[in-house]
DNA sequence: CTGAAAGCGCTTACAG
DNA sequence: CTGAAAGCGCTTACAG
C-alpha cells in the first residue's frame, strides 16, 4: 500500500482544495470562495470551479475548516438516555431544526449519570462546540465550571429554570406533578401512592409537585412514597405495584412517575384482577403511544417533547448567532389526558 | 469583546498545546508525547505537563489533532429511525464499544430514506470517518460509489449478506419470517394474513420468508398480504386490522411484520371483542418489553439487537485495525417466543 | 472579483 | 528521552 510517489508527503492522499483550485485555473482561495460564499466569484469561475468539483470527487475537510475558522459547526447533545422515547423524540425536534444548517449534532448518552455527563461534556468540548443542549437544570460542578469558561452558549430542555439568565425550553415538571395528584384528589381518591424509580431530577420535581398536592390535602403520608433508584421498565413497574400493595394495602390510587411504570402496573393488575380504575386508580406520565390504545387507555400527562427540542435548538441556533433572545425561558407547557385508568 | 492585545493574531484565545509546553518548560512536542503517549517520556516531565495541563485547564483542540494525524477517531453510524427501540438498542451496543476507545460516534437518522442517507453520509464523510456502521444490505447507487471509493471500513447491521467479503453481523431476516409463519402453520392456522408497514428492506425480508412459507403449505393468496409504506405505530396496526379482517373475513391468524403493529392489533381485537387467539391469533416481531406483559402476552420473535451493535462495533473496531476478521459474516440468530397470543 | 501570504493547533518524521 | 522543522488542508486578513 506504498503511495505511489516516493516523496516524504505526509499527504494523505485525498483529493484537496489546492487539488480542485489547480485543475479549475484558479487560486485555492477562490476554490474555497467558489465552494462557499459562491455569490462572491464570478459565474465563470464558479462553474469551473463545480466542475473540478464533480471530476475529482472532492470531499471538503472538516477538521481543516474547523480548524482554519476556529468554528466547529458542531452543537453538542446530552441525554440521559436513548432507549427512553421522551428523549429521542426531544432529538428528533433538534435534527429537524440543525440538520438544515450544516450543523454536526454530537449526541452523547449520559445514561443517567452525572460522572458520565462529565466525562462525556469533556470529550465533546475537545471538538470546540459552537452550542451545547442539555437536560435538565442541575449539573456537577465540575461541569458548571466547564461551561461557564467555556462560555459556549447552552441550552437547557426539560424544566424552567429559577436562574433568569439561563437560557432553558420546557415546562414545570413540579406544576404537572401536582396537577396529576390534584386530578386524583377531585376524583376522589384519598390513598394516593406515588411510584418513582430512576431518581433522577424530573421524578423528583414531579414528586415534589405530588408532596405539595397531598400535603394542601391533609393527605400526605411517608408510607405512600415507593421510591428505586433502578431505571424505569415496564417490568419495574409491575413488580413495584405488587410492593406497593403490600406495603399500603388500602391503596386507592397510584401516580407513576412515567408511563413505563404506569404500564407495568396496569398489565400487574390485569393478571392479580385488580380492578382499574375501580379498586385502583393508576395514571403515568408522558403519554406514550400505547397509552391511549391499551385497555383501560392510561391517565397520563401529555407533555411537548418533540416541540422542546425544536425550540430549545432554534433558541440555541439564535444565541450561537449572538442575537439577543426574546425570552429565556420558554414554557411549553403540558396537557393533562383523563382516560379509563382514573 | 476586543481581544487584550493588539496583535493581528487569528488566535482563538484558547489555552493551547504551546501554553502548556511554555509553563512546563519543555518543547510542544514534549507535551504532546507526554498526554498522548505518557510512557515515552520521563516522569519527571511528564509530572510537569500535567500540572500545567491542570493549571491552565487544557483542552485539547480535536480538529488540530485530526488534521495532523490524518486520524480523524470517527466512527459514522447510520440508522433508519431513532423512536424505534430496535436502533436506540442497536447503538447501545455500538457505544458500550466504542466510547471506552476514545472513538467519536456520529450517529446520522436516515429516516427510512435512501435519499437521507446519501445526504447524511456525504457531510459525515467531510469528518474523514476511520470506519463506518450502516443498517442493512441494499443502498443506493451513489452511497455505495461513496463508500468504494473512500476505502473506508464498513460494517452492515441487522442481516446477513450474500457477498462473502461483504462485512456483516445480524441473522437472516428471511429465515425469521419463515420460521414464525410455519409456527402458526404448525398450529393449524389456515388464512394467515402479513401485515407490513414502512415497506423497508427488512420488512420485506420477512415477507419473502412469509410467502416461502404459505407457499409450501399451499397456503399462498396474495389477498392475505397488506402492505403499507407508513411508519409503524400501534394506531397503524389497529387501524390495518380492520382492513385486514374487512377484507379477509376468515382469516385466523396475523403476523405482522413488528410488535408496534402487532400490539395495535391486539388492542383492536380487545375493543371489538375478538378473540385472541382463539378466533384470530396474532404475532409480531422484536419482542419489545411490553410484549411479554400485555394481555394476551405475545407470540414474537425475539432479536439480538443489543448484541447486533456491539458485535459490529467490535469487527468494525478490528478492521479499522488492520486485523484480518475471523469470519465476515457472524449469524447472531433469532429466538421464536410462544406466547399467549397464538 | 481574485489571489499571495500567513496561520489555525496539532503530529509526523527526523535528528540528536 | 527530547526537540526543531515542516506540514496537515483549510480560511482569515489583507492587498490589489
Amino acid at each position: 500500500m506504498s503511495r505511489s510517489t516516493s516523496t516524504k508527503s505526509r499527504a494523505s492522499g485525498r483529493v484537496t482544495l489546492s487539488d480542485v483550485a489547480r485543475l479549475a485555473g484558479v487560486a485555492p482561495m477562490t476554490a474555497s470562495r467558489a465552494i462557499n460564499q459562491p455569490e462572491l466569484v464570478s459565474s465563470l469561475l464558479r462553474q469551473r470551479v463545480e466542475q473540478a468539483v464533480q471530476e475529482l470527487g472532492y470531499v471538503p475537510n472538516r477538521a481543516a475548516r474547523a480548524l482554519a475558522s476556529a468554528q466547529s459547526n458542531v452543537i453538542v447533545v446530552l441525554v440521559p438516555s436513548l432507549s427512553n422515547t421522551v428523549f429521542t423524540a426531544v432529538l428528533q425536534g433538534i435534527q429537524d431544526v440543525l440538520d438544515a444548517d450544516n450543523y454536526q449534532v454530537l449526541i452523547g448518552n449520559t445514561r443517567y449519570s452525572d460522572a458520565e455527563e462529565e466525562k462525556l461534556l469533556n470529550i465533546y468540548m475537545q471538538s470546540n462546540p459552537d452550542g451545547i443542549l442539555l437536560c435538565g437544570l442541575t449539573h456537577s460542578p465540575r461541569v458548571q465550571q466547564m461551561l461557564a469558561t467555556s462560555k459556549v452558549p447552552v441550552v437547557s430542555m426539560m424544566d424552567l429554570s429559577d436562574d433568569p439568565a439561563q437560557l432553558c425550553v420546557g415546562f414545570s415538571q413540579l406544576d404537572a406533578g401536582e396537577t396529576m395528584t390534584r386530578y386524583l384528589i377531585d376524583k376522589g381518591r384519598r390513598r394516593i401512592g406515588f411510584m418513582g424509580a430512576q431518581l433522577d431530577e424530573r421524578t423528583l420535581k414531579r414528586r415534589e409537585g405530588y408532596r405539595k398536592a397531598m400535603m394542601d390535602a391533609g393527605l400526605a403520608d411517608p408510607q405512600l412514597e415507593l421510591m428505586v433508584p433502578d431505571p424505569s421498565t415496564i417490568a419495574l413497574g409491575a413488580e413495584l405495584l405488587g410492593r406497593m400493595l403490600a406495603r399500603v394495602p388500602d391503596c386507592d390510587a397510584i401516580f407513576c412517575c412515567n408511563d413505563d411504570l404506569a404500564h407495568g402496573a396496569v398489565y400487574q393488575c390485569q393478571r392479580r384482577g385488580i380492578a382499574v380504575p375501580e379498586r385502583l386508580a393508576i395514571c403515568g406520565f408522558n403519554d406514550l403511544p400505547a397509552s391511549a390504545w391499551m385497555k383501560p387507555s392510561l391517565t397520563t400527562v401529555g407533555t411537548p417533547r418533540y416541540r422542546i427540542g425544536y425550540e430549545a435548538a432554534t433558541m440555541l441556533r439564535a444565541a450561537i448567532r449572538g442575537e439577543v433572545p426574546a425570552q429565556t425561558h420558554l414554557d411549553l407547557g403540558f396537557t393533562l389526558m383523563a382516560r379509563e385508568s382514573a
